[in-house]
Parts: C-alpha cells; sequence; structure tokens
DNA sequence: GCCAACGTTGGC
DNA sequence: GCCAACGTTGGC
C-alpha cells in the first residue's frame, strides 16, 4: 500500500465534507496538472491520502482519506458548462483522470505547516518547498510516519 | 491583496 | 527546440 497526499482548499473539498459523509465517496476531479495526473493514475485502491488544507486560514493536514476508486477519466474535462472543462480531450483520449476518495480519518487537531516544515523527516518533501505546487504527491513510509508521530495520531 | 515561483502556451 | 509572456498557485 503507498501514501500520499492530496492539496485542497478547504472551500472547495476539506476534511469536514469528508467527516459529513463518511461512507460517501467524493470524486476527485479538477487537476490540471501532468505530475499531479501521473502520481493519481498510480494509486491503488486502499491506498492512505494525507489531506492538505491550502489557500486558507489554517494551513496543514487535516486527516487521512482513502482511495476507494482508482483512476478513471474525469468527467469535468468534457463538460463545457463546467469550470475545468478542457476542450482539447476526447472520450476516447480523455487527458485527465480523477479518483474516488473516502474518509479514513480527522486529525484531533489540524497539523499545521509550521509544523510539518520543522520535521527533519520532510526536508525533501515537496510539500514544504518554497514555490512548489505540486497538489498531488507520494509520501514515503518515512515520511508518513513522521507526520502521524507529529500528529499525535 | 501582494508577489515569488512555477507550469503551460505559442510565436519564432 | 527555445524562451518570453501569461495565468495560476499558495504562503504570507
Amino acid at each position: 500500500m503507498n501514501t500520499w497526499l492530496m492539496k485542497s482548499e478547504p472551500d472547495e473539498c476539506g476534511i469536514d465534507d469528508f467527516v459529513a459523509a463518511p461512507d460517501t465517496p467524493i470524486r476527485w476531479d479538477g487537476v490540471r496538472n501532468y505530475q499531479a495526473r501521473n502520481f493519481m493514475q498510480q494509486m491503488q485502491l486502499g491506498d492512505q491520502v494525507f489531506l492538505y488544507h491550502s489557500s486558507c486560514k489554517d494551513i496543514g493536514i487535516a486527516g487521512l482519506i482513502r482511495v476507494c476508486r482508482t483512476a478513471y477519466p474525469d468527467p469535468t474535462q468534457f463538460d463545457p458548462e463546467s469550470h475545468y472543462h478542457d476542450a482539447r480531450s476526447t472520450q476516447d483520449k480523455p487527458r485527465w483522470q480523477a479518483v474516488d476518495l473516502v474518509l479514513e480519518k480527522k486529525f484531533a487537531a489540524l497539523l499545521p505547516l509550521e509544523i510539518l516544515k520543522q520535521l527533519p523527516e520532510l526536508a525533501d518533501c515537496p510539500l514544504v518547498k518554497k514555490g512548489n505546487r505540486l497538489s498531488v504527491m507520494p509520501i514515503s513510509t518515512t515520511e508518513a510516519a513522521a507526520i502521524l508521530a507529529a500528529s499525535k495520531e
């Protein structure tokens, strides 16, 4: 099993959206970056995902979610009404992928970016690197253990 | 709201 | 294939 981290603005899709419907899969769509997409395609059923809240008041890791459906064509790319519409996509050759996720657990307290930056195990993680915009990234076993220890979960 | 850093686009 | 211009991300 692999571990990942995904960024989201909590206004858009945050941990509380997963808490509100704990048994309902939420489709993670709208990813429009090739590197992030390629990681999504590598996700396997049951993989753990740290959910990171970005561009908001309380920035940091809010909890864990889990992959309950592996990559499939992101329907929003075909929808002219959608903000994520991509005219270059066709049904035969979709450019973008979505996965479905469900709640694993919400952390008792948000693990702030400030703390994440202090963890030596995360020094090489794109998450804490200045200017990094990657929204889906793999998390190593060592990194995952450090995050969980710091979260006291 | 600002702005640095980045990925993507498109002209050449 | 290069690279300037542009739009977006995301912390502060």
